[in-house]
DNA sequence: GCTTTATGCAATATATATTTGTCATAAAGT
DNA sequence: ACTTTATGACAAATATATATTGCATAAAGC
């Protein structure tokens, strides 16, 4: 499903998906397919992610 | 590098490396080389590790 | 001593995450 | 109107997570 916190957070940061994907080193379309919900990323991905955004994984990946 | 806490979440429900990869749905070799840290593991695994484990994704996999 | 049980290691095979490139579109700026 | 910028979609190629099998070892039970 989509992961809406990813982009809110995203967008708190004043960041496009092309400039995470730079910061965290993978390309633009994984980080929009991972928005999406469509993707199940590896956890150091997501690590990545989380720092950048200043989050946590529960933040941003744990449901319920 | 290795994941204690994960290894300590398991044998605090008296779970083999085998019984959770079992009920994780994964190989017994997935779950051995995440506990020593030589694998970055999906995040749908680690979700469902979290989960038979009764923990977060911030309890096992969240650093500093 | 023998047999389980639990774990680590290594090699090959398969599934899937991720890249790369390209196109389409909508919104915003000039 | 034109040009950027941001995003979604798609297909093919590559990298890597995960499965499978088999072997080695140490600890525990009998």
């Amino acid at each position: 499903m989509k992961n809406i916190r990813m982009k809110v957070a995203r967008t708190e940061m004043d960041l496009s998906q092309e400039e995470l994907a730079k910061q965290v080193g993978v390309s633009r379309q994984t980080i929009g397919l991972i928005e999406l919900g469509k993707y199940n990323p590896s956890l150091n991905l997501c690590i990545a992610i989380c720092k950048t955004l200043s989050k946590t994984l529960d933040d941003l990946f744990w449901e319920d």
